[in-house]
DNA sequence: TGTACATCAGTGAACGCGCGTTCACTGATGTAC
DNA sequence: TGTACATCAGTGAACGCGCGTTCACTGATGTAC
C-alpha cells in the first residue's frame, strides 16, 4: 500500500485524498466484517470524517464497494502476472502458479474475494469489472493453449481452463469457509495444484 | 413440501404449527433475498404473526437460520442418496450422480446453498450441522473407494473425493454467481461431470 | 503583492427506516376433580 | 358433564440502535485582476 494514510490527524479543513482513503477504509472493513456487514458510516468513522463526506466522492454505498472490488481484481491480476513470469512459457508450472495466486488471494483477502464474486453479479452495470474478470479467465485459457503447444485458444482449451477455474474457485471457498478443517483434511496446496493441473491437461 | 401452510388465514388464536411455518417462511425469504438480507420481522409478516411470536419457538434469529440450514443439508443428502441408488455400486455413474445433485441443489436453492456454506462456519456450536456436512463428504469418499474396488477408504480416496468436492463446489458458485454466462461459456453439465470424474479417478 | 470572489470539499444535524428483542398482557387449550 | 385453574402460544406496543442519504452551512483554496 503506497497510499498516504493519515486517518487520525488532519492538518487542514480540506483533506486532500479522502476518496482514496475512504476506499482503503472500505477495503479494511470489508475484510474485517465481510462485504455484507460493511457500512458507509463505519468507513467514515475509520477515515475520521463526517458521514456526509463520502457523497462528495461517490454516488452511493454501492459505488464505494465497486471501487474496492475493482482494486481487488487488479491486485489479483497483477499477482498472477508477476508469479507466472519466472516460469518458462508452455510449462505446467505457469498454470500451477496461476492457481496458487488464486487460492492465496482468497486466503489473504477473503472479504474482497467474496465481494468480487458475490457482489459483481448484481452490478452488471459496471463494465470495468466484467472486462477484468473475463480478462483474467482469458489469461488461464492462453496458458492452457501454450501448454499444448499453440498460440491459438481452441474450444478444448476453454473447457480445460474452466475446469481449472472451477477447481481453484471451489478450493478457495472451502478454505475460507473453514470446511476443510472441519473435515479434518490437510491439503498440501502445491502438490494438489500440480496434481489437478496434470489431470486436467492430460488428454482424456 | 408436505408442510401444512396456512399463512394467511388462521382459524384460532393459537396457531398449531407456527414453528414449522416460520422455518418455511425463513427458507423462502433466504431464497428470495439471500441469507444476509433475511430478517425475523419479514418472516413474521409472511407467516402472518406478530414480531414477538418467534421468540416462543426460537432463541434468536440465528437459531431460525440454523434450522433452515439443517433442513437444507438434509434435503441435499436425501437427494444424493436417492439419485445414486439406481446405479450399480462401484461405477462412475454414482460419482457423477453425486456431483449432479450438488450442482443442481445449488442451482435450485442458491439461497440455502449459500447459507449452508457461509453461515455454518460462524456457528461452530451446532454439532448437527457439522456432522451432516462430514457425513455427506464421507459419502463421496465411500463411492470413490468402491470405484477402485475396495470397501475401505484410504488416504488417496479422501484426496480424490476432495478434488471432486472442490470442483463441484466451485462450479456451483460460479453458476449461481452468474460468472459463466458472463464469460460466454455454455457447459454441458453431464459431460463435464463425467469428464472430471474420469480424470480424478484415473491413476496419475 | 494584495484583494475580491468563485469553487468546492467537508460539517453537523436531521430525516425516515427497518431491525432484533423484551415486556406485560390476553385468550385459547387441556387437565383435575 | 361441568367448573376451576394452570399452562402457554401469540399480541401489540415499545426500546434503542445503526443505517443511507440529504440539507443548508462553512471554511479553505485557487484564480483574476
Amino acid at each position: 500500500m503506497n497510499i498516504a494514510t493519515k486517518a487520525t490527524k488532519r492538518d487542514s479543513y480540506h483533506h486532500g485524498n479522502l476518496r482514496t482513503q475512504l476506499i482503503e477504509a472500505a477495503r479494511v472493513l470489508v475484510e474485517k466484517k465481510g462485504p455484507e456487514q460493511f457500512s458507509v458510516s463505519e468507513a467514515c468513522r475509520v477515515a475520521g470524517v463526517s458521514t456526509a463526506a463520502p457523497y462528495k466522492h461517490f454516488k452511493n454505498k454501492e459505488e464505494m464497494l465497486q471501487e474496492v472490488c475493482l482494486l481487488g481484481m487488479q491486485r489479483q491480476r497483477a499477482q498472477m502476472i508477476e508469479e507466472v513470469a519466472p516460469h518458462a512459457p508452455g510449462t505446467l508450472d505457469r498454470i500451477v502458479a496461476l492457481g496458487r495466486v488464486y487460492v492465496r488471494f482468497a486466503q489473504e483477502e477473503p472479504g474482497v474475494f467474496r465481494l468480487m464474486f458475490g457482489f459483481a453479479n448484481e452490478n452488471d452495470d459496471c463494465e470495468a469489472l466484467e472486462e477484468l474478470g473475463q480478462g483474467t479467465f482469458k489469461l488461464v485459457q492462453q496458458e492452457v493453449a501454450w501448454c499444448r503447444g499453440s498460440d491459438e485458444i481452441n474450444e478444448q482449451d476453454v473447457q480445460r481452463a474452466f475446469l481449472l477455474w472451477s477447481f481453484v474457485h471451489g478450493l478457495s471457498f472451502l478454505r475460507i469457509d473453514g470446511k476443510l478443517s472441519k473435515v479434518d483434511l490437510s491439503v498440501d496446496l502445491e502438490a494438489t495444484l500440480t496434481d489437478v493441473a496434470q489431470r486436467v491437461l492430460t488428454d482424456g
